[in-house]
DNA sequence: GTGTGTCATGTAACCGATTACAGATTTTTG
DNA sequence: CAAAAATCTGTAATCGGTTACATGACACAC
């Protein structure tokens, strides 16, 4: 028992598989009965195109892959829902590949997609990959996501961890915090290096001193950051953590500690992943509206893929910048208390 | 500028593709120096083969689909990634489909699906789509995890709900608890109606009386429930909640109303999100080895579609039991008081 | 030298769709 | 009423691989 093909489906309906072609692609005109006898006989044999085949004679697939770190967390899965929603909004499918560790794999993943999708989405925190995926995605068009500033010309999109970064180190000092320390992401990521950068800038617009600790963005690494900055001769009585998780391991042990937070030390993060308004002292962090930037750089890669098609677009090169949002709530030691876990939008 | 085909590369190496589609494939016997010369040209040609037509000579596609409900939070995440993993080690890709609220549109992305993977693994927890898949998918081979115990016949995987929830209440009625509530999931959902089914089995069993409120599996409706609850004239001493989620809710409703956790009421939740230990107290829960439990049901699928072509295999139609773990932290009130955050392996 | 077996390679028929083009029918128009 | 236009349908080439089978080259035995 084969699966039906185009031939046999012709043949029940007593019309050429031309006729059959016309009316499951919507394309050319077809009469009525003609499209019935059709759609009966399709019904019949619960006829189903070869996509391979479609495939092979228009030389699209349908289908868009994504390219993923290996990261864990809501981030990610927010971020497939978001691209899932606009990919079957414009009748594409999904390929995912993740835990890519390094920029080879990454890149290994890249090449096996080739010819099997019509465009890529690429997140890589690899700073070489971009000019990787570059290379190897060939005529393909391709969204970076990989937070670098290296994009020149490509189209990609970005969050403004500087803006960010800075944001909340003044929303800080507007609080009258003077000592803020940072814990920093993993060397080499570059979102990591621009949240560091705009902590290091805020602070000197406004003429205070730094003071950094290493992390890699686990809630561990947090953890020990602040542990070793509460440690210190004179105690900051702020940190601003390059994440979420880092910012909530960091105000699990100030509570190990016996440090108060947020009257000794106020804590901020980044991401604003859902764990963040769970944890008590709810998180003062900035917001990434995850699944929102998902769609949208799907539609932007729709838009490539489309544009790609025909040679009179001219080609979409624009760097796209996300502006995270400061949401306040208890670890910051605002006046207003922040919000409740439970009058927060979800 | 196109894409390179196999007669490029035949071409440029001075064979046939016949010689070509061998060294590629690894079938049939190619000398030495063909191989290597065809390899060079591939190389330089940076060829890739064209997967539609591959698929349309062979009927395969290596492509497995996956079905996701449409869930938020970090445990479809996990399973992807074990899926992922399972799946690149097989030489799969991976096409996902989320955000599916009802059976009608899992069953359309079912259909949308068919043809172009050689299998799918389906996660419905919609009672009727079982079926669904089942017509749906013709002869392609399927895995269900459904969570249903309606899949007789059928290769499916299953969280053994009902073990999980007498394990749950019976530590809680060990500590001396007696008056213990529970916190239903969504109607309709088969997971949620074991949960509850093993939570009053273990009660009846002990000769306790039950008391159940009814949630959905969200965290604001467990902050409900427990708000509930805790205005009963006999207030109980504990709560199992059926996820992680509502009783994160509940922990956070019973801080808001003043009452101690653990010692006042113990909570006790379901999953083990990665949520549960970071909540203060850390949530006792029941582990389940999602990302592990990706693998294997991709492992098994891979398995499937395997003996699929084979006429000589015996049709898989096991229901495979996954068995949750207790986890024991410290909202539940445990003599020994629970293990700190980062005591944690993960 | 002829026959036989092995190994390496090439030729060409498929796989199942789409679609340009041609042909057949009907409708409109002069 | 004939010619032209519009509408509908069918034939067959094409996409880029895989692979059964044919072919050719060579070694060895008699």
């Amino acid at each position: 028992m084969k699966a039906a093909t185009i031939r046999d489906v012709a043949e029940r309906a007593q019309v050429s598989v031309a006729s059959v072609s016309r009316v499951l692609t919507g394309a050319g005109i077809v009469a009525e009965p003609t499209r019935l006898r059709v759609m009966e006989a399709v019904e019949a044999l619960s006829y189903v195109p070869h996509s391979g085949a479609r495939s092979l004679s228009t030389s699209r697939t349908d289908t868009v892959g994504v390219i993923l770190p290996d990261l864990f967390g809501e981030f990610f899965s927010e971020l497939i829902r978001g691209m899932d929603v606009a990919a079957r909004a414009n009748g594409l499918h999904l390929i995912v590949s993740s835990s890519h560790d390094d920029a080879s794999e990454a890149a290994a993943a890249i090449r096996s997609m080739r010819g099997r999708v019509d465009g890529l989405i690429v997140l890589s925190p690899h700073l070489d990959s971009a000019n990787l995926a570059a290379n190897l995605a060939g005529r393909l068009p391709v969204l970076l996501m990989n937070g670098g500033a290296n994009d020149a010309g490509r189209p990609s999109m970005i969050v403004d961890n500087i803006g960010g970064a800075v944001a909340a180190v003044e929303h800080l000092l507007s609080l009258g915090r003077t000592r803020v320390a940072h814990i920093g992401g993993p060397a080499g990521n570059q979102e990591a290096r621009e949240r560091e950068a705009g902590y290091v800038q805020a602070m000197a617009n406004a003429g205070h001193a730094t003071q950094v600790v290493a992390g890699d963005f686990t809630q561990a690494s947090g953890h020990v950051a602040a542990t070793v900055l509460m440690a210190e001769g004179v105690r900051p009585d702020a940190i601003f953590a390059a994440n979420d998780m880092m910012a909530v391991g960091a105000l699990l042990a100030l509570q190990e500690a016996g440090v108060r937070c947020p009257e000794d030390v106020a804590v901020v993060g980044f991401d604003d992943v859902p764990i963040a308004q769970l944890v008590r002292p709810a998180l003062t962090t900035l917001r990434i509206e995850i699944a929102e930037t998902g769609r949208r750089a799907m539609d932007r890669l729709v838009a490539l893929i489309a544009s790609s098609n025909d040679p009179e677009a001219t080609p979409d090169t624009a760097c796209e910048t996300i502006r995270p949002r400061l949401v306040v709530r208890q670890s910051c030691g605002d006046i207003n208390p922040g919000t409740a876990f439970n009058g927060e939008t979800q």
